[in-house]
DNA sequence: AGCGAATGTTACTGACCGGTAACTTACGCT
DNA sequence: AGCGTAAGTTACCGGTCAGTAACATTCGCT
């Protein structure tokens, strides 16, 4: 942004504190999801989205019908954004299961350590948003339900003498492990020994190790 | 004036919508903590604890400094009631440990499953108060610590190669099954394989089976 | 230059929030 | 009976919330 301002008008949009470049909506947006994630959805209000996005209030409703419809929306792109990292994650890994299963532990464990890490927002969402008409719900619900999918079928990949179980084994151990970052410090919690408890798991549940140069033909 | 009102008294404690034994501040407490579990504890103003008690709002403050006060003490009564749950659960078992983890897991899933269930209430609160300052951050802190350190000593207690490792990752099954009970309805969930993954990391900690019924093929 | 869309600015509404003041009523105890 | 105390009642305070109105400004484009 030029600086070509004579009058001593309030400066224009010059330093926000999240992100200058995009469009009033984008930047709000953006905002938005990171103070919801730090704060918790309650604790921040329009006004404070619009400030910390260098706007305000005004600007806002002309991007958004409503704060829960932004809600909403940012739970939407929480969940994209987690599946972009899901994929990635495991890709490197195709036609290996089991290690696509650690992948996500290590990708998880590792966004999960991270100094500003505050659990999962969709978690935290449904703690905070407990009416039921809420439109994050839905968002949230199908979110749960495709990861518990995901982890199943993942199972049954790796040839898992029940899959379904193991699966849910997995996902209690992924829930449990964002969750308990809320309360203890970086890696210090149980949180540090999911990926080796998740290593338990598939040697229990998974038939033969076939460590030795595995080249199984799964899906 | 014996008779300037023309209603009759306003029942003076008869029943109100929780509780109407006791003396205001318990009905006030009881309320608190349905409320706070039920709805969240940013969601519910102290008018409406109040309220549902058969009180009104001067006679909350009568009784309780503040809300956040009367939210960390909820808390710790939550801790009390759950340990009391705890202790109960494996006093019957004193000796094995192992049957003391599972009788654990069986507690925590039968409340879990429950209709009514919404999750772990600490757990809860650790996402909705983020002010690190609240009073009731160090009920929770405490707690989940407490939690963590008592099943790394079952864990030890019973033999396991690694105990710590053991135990935290029964710690992230445990928190997983509740956590995950905010977003599947009932027993619906993973939280039903909570115990199977559970006896199965024992199994695979635990030395010898010692037991007379287990007939492993693998190990 | 000029137009229109996007954005900034200020002020406001109505509801709710946590918390308090002042007063009144009812009950228990001696 | 009389007193202290627990409790009910009403009104209020200052602040914040989500959301809106009306107006001013800037910018991109032709």
């Amino acid at each position: 942004m030029s600086e070509g301002k004579s009058r001593s008008s309030p400066v224009p949009a010059a330093a926000p504190e999240c992100g200058g470049g995009g469009r009033v909506r984008d930047r709000i947006f953006k905002t938005a999801r990171e103070l919801f994630y730090r704060q918790g959805i309650r604790a921040v209000g329009v006004d404070a989205i619009a400030c910390g996005a260098g706007t305000n209030k005004m600007s806002f409703y002309r991007s958004f019908p409503s704060k829960d419809d932004l809600v909403a929306e940012c739970l939407k792109a929480q969940v994209a954004e987690y599946w972009e990292r899901w994929n990635a994650s495991i890709a490197p890994y195709a036609g290996n299961p089991r290690r696509q299963i650690e992948a996500i532990f290590e990708s998880t464990i590792a966004k999960s350590c991270g100094e500003d890490a505050c659990g999962c927002p969709l978690s935290n969402a449904a703690v905070e948003l407990r009416e039921a008409e809420h439109p994050g719900h839905e968002v949230i619900r199908d979110y749960k339900a495709e990861v518990r999918r995901r982890l199943r079928q993942l199972a049954a990949e790796a040839g898992a003498r029940e899959s379904d179980a193991l699966g849910d084994a997995l996902m209690l151990l992924l829930e449990g492990s964002t969750v308990t970052r809320l309360t203890f410090a970086g890696h210090s919690g149980p949180l540090a020994n999911s990926l080796v408890a998740a290593r338990t798991l598939l040697d229990a549940y998974l038939p033969a190790p076939a460590k030795k140069r595995a080249a199984k033909g799964a899906a």
